[in-house]
RNA sequence: GCGCCCGUAGCUCAGCAGGAUAGAGCAACGGUUUCCUAAACCGUAGGUCGCGUGUUCGAAUCACGCCGGGCGCGCCA
């Protein structure tokens, strides 16, 4: 099956080409969900923009499209509005028989690509010398939905977790953690404390701060005492970085880190290419890359003959170019490293490295609390993510059990665990990426508006239809005929059959949002749909089956696209 | 100083590969439950789309210039 979008732009480009030449076979028809259903289904604007090329009356290239259009047995005769809008309705017929065949369509009409990428994202990559914070949902979350996004439209997509596990400040912190004695994974206990009192240390204390850079030395050239303390801290930091993914369903493994460590032995090779393709020049000693626009350089080595991330991130672009073999490199990171990534390609670029590889940056915004500043603890600091989503599960609970007393207390652990972090989630992802958003618990966890809950509401009710289906006896089972009839009906079938071209804008826009507000669209739809149209005490027989396929279709639909979302579904709530 | 991003209803946000009367949710006011989960639904009210100029048949959307806010700017990551 084929979503109306792509169908109808197909007729167009026959009509086109069928009144103005083989040329226009290739002009967008600029076909549009109609904003308001009084302009119809779909909307085309094509004939304003043509008129005006060819010269033409827009209204009389309007009439001389609909004239070689055909879609019959797709849509009615398009009517001629304003200064030459095509407005397109479907027919209820042709509705009706695209929900049947979604009913027996397990991807509900999202086809694979027929144009399989080897894709690389690139998300979370947390520093490890550090407990995970909220700052870190951000790129978890978004990064995960993107991965899922492309893998369902059946690219290869190659995780990568550049996690911080090299630097100065590994060796103050195995400095600090000999010194103390605990350098086993067994007695390291809370990072951000000893992170804590190893900067303190290393601030105060000069003769602390030489043997921490000593330790740094030590840890790159390879001693085994040190990168012994180093492996048992990192383990830890894996440890728990492992249990927040798992808490959150990231689909990143241990397998998928790729750490800035492992490219400590290609960063002298990287250095050297740079240099001499004459791409970067000494400047000051350092070796630099000088980007036209930024006054300060990318550093591809310091004066002093050590690296830092800048040649990190080139030694990974190569790596993922040249053994990943990735064709798209997706770069999930904050805002604030517009400017480091723009240099950072414009030198991959300029180093011939990335040729026919799409380089994308997906910049995120900062998550700020209701005062407007940056998002923290009553007392100031920092919010850990493990203590997030305590709070999150908690409140959640809090509501389950006042909203729904009848559900037993297993169940409503699970419910809270659910509603909980699908909220937290959902709320990172409905709002355009590139903006802060403000934090908020009760907007989050709200039945009303664009949420989690609203969206796990509506499948669970829909769910509960099927559960009293069952209870009925066999024959009902939401497979089977659909007329469509009722407007509720119409405006849910027409929001359903849009997922695809919502899933493919998501994969090229890389904008996670755009989904949200679909499943949101599509609930409100149902909400609708439930209110004016009794599915199990419908008229007829013929009238409840169809209906029970339209709940079917909308429910995989939820569930699917939650899914995309990395948000589950609950089958009560 | 240079650069990047943001500015839409009282609040939080969509819409911005130009398209018809700018949409939601909250808050305000009013209505709906012998009926599949009312954690819902329906309605009323609320906007010089920061300001200005330009391009266009048509601008919240594109360009330029202001104003306001955030962020980033050589050897930290």
């Amino acid at each position: 099956m084929i979503d109306p979008q792509t169908l109808l732009a197909n007729r167009f480009a026959d009509a086109l080409a069928a009144a103005f030449g083989e040329d226009h076979r290739a002009t967008d028809p600029l076909i549009r969900p109609a904003q308001n259903p009084k302009f119809g289904d779909y909307q085309s604007n094509v004939a304003m923009s043509l008129g005006k090329r060819l010269g033409r009356n827009p209204r009389e290239a309007a009439q001389a499209i609909v004239d070689h259009l055909d879609v019959q047995g797709i849509a009615e005769v398009p009517e001629i509005a304003g200064p030459g809008f095509l407005n397109i309705k479907l027919t209820n017929a042709f509705l009706s028989e695209q929900a049947a065949a979604l009913a027996g369509d397990e991807r509900l009409g999202v086809k694979r690509t027929d144009q399989p990428h080897s894709v690389v994202v690139d998300y979370l990559g947390p520093n490890a010398a550090k407990e995970m914070h909220v700052g870190h949902i951000r790129s978890t979350v978004i990064g995960d939905c993107l991965v899922r996004v492309l893998d369902w439209l059946g690219h290869h997509v190659i995780r990568q977790n550049h996690i911080g596990d090299w630097g100065t400040q590994f060796g103050m912190l195995c400095e600090y953690l000999v010194q103390v004695g605990k350098a086993d994974e067994q007695t390291i206990g809370d990072l951000d404390d000893f992170y804590r009192k190893a900067k303190q240390k290393f601030d105060a204390d000069p003769d602390f701060a030489g043997r921490a850079r000593k330790r740094v030395v030590a840890l790159q050239s390879g001693d085994e005492q040190t990168l012994g303390v180093w492996r048992a801290l990192i383990r830890v930091s894996m440890q728990h970085m492992d249990a927040l993914c798992d808490r959150l369903h990231i689909t990143l493994t241990p397998e998928d880190v790729r750490a800035e460590s492992f490219y400590n032995e290609m960063l002298a090779t990287t250095a050297d290419e740079l240099e001499q393709s004459g791409v970067a020049k000494l400047s000051d000693g350092a070796l630099c890359v000088f980007v036209p626009k930024y006054e300060a350089p990318l550093m591809i080595r310091k004066s002093d003959g050590g690296f830092g991330y800048d040649a990190t991130d080139m030694a990974a672009i190569r790596f993922r170019v040249n053994e990943l073999k990735a064709v798209r490199i997706v770069y999930v990171t904050d805002a604030r490293q517009t400017e480091h990534f723009h240099k950072v390609f414009h030198t991959a670029q300029a180093a011939g490295w990335s040729k026919n590889v799409r380089l994308d940056f997906v910049p995120f915004g900062a998550i700020l609390g209701e005062d407007n500043k940056p998002f923290k603890t009553r007392s100031g600091d920092t919010v850990k993510l493990a203590d997030l989503l305590d709070e999150a599960e908690e409140r959640a609970g809090a509501i389950v059990a006042e909203k729904n007393p009848d559900l037993s207390a297993d169940e409503r652990d699970v419910v809270a665990k659910v509603v909980g972090i699908g909220a937290i989630k959902y709320a990172d992802l409905s709002g355009d990426r590139v903006k802060d958003y403000m934090f908020s618990w009760s907007r989050m966890l709200a039945m009303e508006g664009n949420t989690a809950p609203y969206l796990q509401y509506a499948y669970a009710r829909i769910q509960s239809i099927f559960r009293k289906v069952e209870g009925l006896g066999p024959g009902a089972e939401g497979k089977g005929d659909v007329t469509v009839a009722h407007d509720a009906e119409r405006a849910l079938v027409l929001k359903v059959l849009q997922l695809t071209s919502v899933v493919d804008a998501v994969s090229e826009k890389l904008q996670p949002h755009h989904l949200c507000t679909y499943l949101y669209e599509l609930s409100t739809a149902f909400s609708s749909f439930y209110e004016n149209c009794p599915v199990l005490k419908a008229d007829t027989p013929e009238e409840r089956a169809s209906r029970l396929v339209l709940c079917d279709i909308t429910a995989r639909t939820l569930k699917l696209g939650l899914e995309l979302l990395g948000i589950d579904v609950l089958e009560r709530m």
